[in-house]
RNA sequence: GGUCCCGUAGCCAAGUGGUUAGGCAACGGAUUGCAAAUCCGUCUACGGCGGUUCGAUUCCGCCCGGGACCUCCA
C-alpha cells in the first residue's frame, strides 16, 4: 500500500517514494542532553519510532538516525557573552558539560528502553563530528555564502534565496513583538553561526576548518553534518518538533543544500507539541512532567507510551493522567482478548466453530489504511478495538485464534503499546496455587467467607483468579 | 503585529456534503455465591451566527474560545 505522509514543507500529503527504491532513509532531531527527558519530548521520538516500525512493517528497510546534541545551545544571553544551556546546568551542578551530557545521554537511554523505543541505527553524538562540521565550514566559506568575523562563522541567508521556503517565515523585517537578537557581528539579523568563538565557553576544539580560531560549533550544522555522513547528501525522511521547523530545519535547508546543490530532504514532518491539562507544559504551571515523573507515580513505561502515540502526531495531543489511567484500562481489555485466543490456540479452552478470517482481514486492511494515511494511530487503534469486539464475541476455530494472534502480533510490531503476547497460563508460586486449591475447596463447601478472604489474600499478592467455566485459574493482576 | 492550527456526546479522540468510528467512564441486563473478565443493550455529538446547497458537523465568511511558531523549547 502507498504510504502518505505530510510534508511539511509543501503543506500536502505526499506518497512515500524512498530515492533509492526499497530503502528508506530517515533523520530526526533527537534530544538536548542538558535536562531530563520530559514527556513532550519522547512524543516526539515516539512518532518517530511508530514512523520507522509502520514503514518497516510494509516491506521496506529502514536506516534511522538520531542525533545526540552534547554541545550546549546559545541563549540569548549568550549574546551578550552569557552561558549555554549546559554551562548553565554544570555551573548548577558544579559537574563538567561533559559529565552533564554523560548523564543525561544514560538517561535518554534508559527512557527509550522504558517506552520500547526501536533504536535508531545510529545516534551519533555532536562532540564526535566536529571534524564533519568543519569540512562544511570550509566548503560554504569556499562558496563565499558564509563569512568569518572575529573568528566566528555565520552563514549569509541572501546567499540562499530559498531561505524560509520551510517555514513559510519571510523575515524582511523583523515584525513588532518578535524577538530580536542583537549581534553587531552579523551582516543581516537573519544570518546564523556555524561556528562561534567565546573564550568563556567550556567545550572548546580547535577550529576544523583552514584559518579558524578556537571555538565551538553552531547548533543547525551538526545535524548536516551527521545526517550527511551516514545518510548521504538526501534524506527521505527528515523529523522534529514543530518549534525545529523554523530556524533550526530552516538552517539545515540553506546550509546542506548550500553545500551539496541538492535537494537535502524530500519530506520534512514535524509532531506537534503536546498539551498537559489542556495547556502548554510549563514548569512555571506545574504541569511540566519528565518521563520519570510518569514512571515514578507507577505508570508503566507502556501506557505512557500508549498514551503519547494514540493521538495522530499532528495533532495537539491533551495529556492527562486520567489519560494514562485509560490506557491502562485500553491495553489491559486488548491483552485479556490475545490472552483467551492463546489458550484457544494451545488447546486449554476448547475452539468453537465460529470464523475469525473475515475480521483478522479486515482489522488487518482497516490498520493499514489507517497508518498509510499520515500515521492515523487513532483509527489504527480502531482497527485493533474492531478485532478485540469481534474475537471476544467468537468461539473461534483454532486455526483462526492462531490468525487472529498474528494480527495482534503485527500490531504490536507497528504501535508497540500493547506488550508482547501474553502467556495462555501464567505459573503461580506454588504458595499461592496452595491457596487457590483452599478457595475452591471453600466454595466447594459454601464457605464464601473464606473464599473470599482467600481471594483478597492472592490479590495482596499481586495475582487475581478467574473464574472461568472450565475451573479457576491465576492471572498476573 | 505577522504566519498557522484546532474547537465533535461525561472524558479522550477519528471521520464524512446525505448510511450512529473507536476507547474510557456511566447506567440496565445476561453470566456469577459475590466479585473480576466477557457478552447484550442504553447514552446518537459535531463552539456561535450567517451564507452556498435539495441537504452542512463536513464547503465559505464573520465572531467567540483554545493552542503553536516568529533565533536555538520535541
Amino acid at each position: 500500500m502507498v504510504i502518505r505522509l505530510h510534508n511539511s514543507l509543501t503543506r500536502q500529503l505526499e506518497e512515500l517514494r524512498p530515492l533509492r527504491p526499497g530503502t528508506v532513509t530517515m533523520y530526526h532531531c533527537g534530544p538536548t542532553v542538558y535536562s531530563s527527558p520530559h514527556i513532550g519530548n519522547f512524543r516526539s521520538f515516539l512518532f518517530a519510532d511508530v514512523l520507522r516500525r509502520f514503514v518497516e512493517d510494509q516491506g521496506l528497510a529502514v536506516t534511522q538516525v538520531m542525533n545526540i546534541t552534547d554541545v550546549g545551545h546559545l541563549t540569548l544571553d549568550d549574546i551578550e557573552g552569557g552561558e549555554d544551556k549546559m554551562e548553565a546546568a554544570s555551573k548548577k551542578t558544579g559537574k563538567t558539560a561533559w559529565q552533564i551530557a554523560e548523564q543525561y545521554i544514560e538517561e535518554f537511554r534508559l527512557c527509550q528502553q522504558q517506552l520500547r523505543v526501536r533504536l535508531p541505527h545510529h545516534m551519533p553524538r555532536a562532540t564526535e563530528f566536529i571534524a564533519q562540521m568543519g569540512v562544511i565550514i570550509d566548503d560554504l566559506l569556499a562558496k563565499d555564502v558564509a563569512y568569518q568575523v572575529n573568528g566566528s562563522v555565520y552563514f549569509a541567508i541572501e546567499k540562499f534565496p530559498a531561505y524560509g521556503k520551510l517555514s513559510g517565515k519571510v523575515i524582511d523585517e523583523l515584525e513588532e513583538g518578535a524577538r530580536v537578537a542583537v549581534n553587531d557581528e552579523k551582516h543581516d539579523p537573519r544570518d546564523f553561526a556555524l561556528w562561534k568563538v567565546d573564550a568563556k565557553h567550556q567545550m572548546q576544539w580547535d577550529a576544523p576548518f583552514r584559518g579558524g580560531s578556537r571555538g565551538f560549533p553552531g547548533w543547525h550544522i551538526e545535524c548536516s553534518a551527521m545526517s550527511t555522513h551516514y545518510l548521504g547528501e538526501q534524506l527521505d525522511i527528515h523529523t522534529g518538533g514543530e518549534d525545529n521547523m523554523f530556524p533550526h530545519h530552516e538552517c539545515e535547508i540553506a546550509q546542506t543544500e548550500a553545500h551539496t546543490g541538492k535537494r537535502f530532504v524530500s519530506i520534512w514532518m514535524h509532531a506537534r507539541h503536546l498539551l498537559v491539562d489542556g495547556k502548554k507544559m510549563s514548569k512555571s504551571l506545574g504541569n511540566f512532567f519528565t518521563v520519570a515523573d510518569i514512571l515514578g507515580k507507577g505508570y508503566t513505561g507502556l501506557e505512557l507510551r500508549y498514551a503519547l502515540i494514540r493521538v495522530q502526531y499532528r495533532q495537539s495531543l491533551n495529556f492527562t493522567l486520567a489519560g494514562l489511567d485509560e490506557a491502562r484500562a485500553a491495553i489491559a481489555r486488548v491483552q485479556q482478548c490475545r490472552r483467551r485466543l492463546v489458550r484457544l490456540r494451545d488447546g486449554l479452552e476448547r475452539a468453537g466453530g465460529d470464523s475469525l478470517g473475515e475480521a483478522v482481514t479486515s482489522a488487518n486492511e482497516a490498520f493499514t489504511a489507517a497508518m498509510s494515511d499520515d500515521l492515523n494511530v487513532s483509527e489504527a487503534l480502531a482497527a485493533v478495538a474492531a478485532l478485540v469486539a469481534a474475537s471476544n464475541k467468537a468461539t473461534p476455530l483454532r486455526d483462526d485464534a492462531t490468525a487472529a494472534l498474528a494480527a495482534f502480533a503485527r500490531f504490536e510490531d507497528v504501535l508497540g503499546c500493547f506488550g508482547d503476547e501474553p502467556a495462555a497460563v501464567d505459573e503461580a508460586p506454588a504458595e499461592l496455587r496452595q491457596l487457590l486449591g483452599q478457595r475452591n475447596a471453600a466454595k466447594k463447601q459454601k464457605d464464601w467467607a473464606a473464599a473470599d478472604r482467600i481471594r483478597d489474600e492472592i490479590a495482596a499478592a499481586g495475582w487475581k483468579i478467574v473464574d472461568a467455566p472450565t475451573g479457576a485459574r491465576l492471572e498476573k493482576a
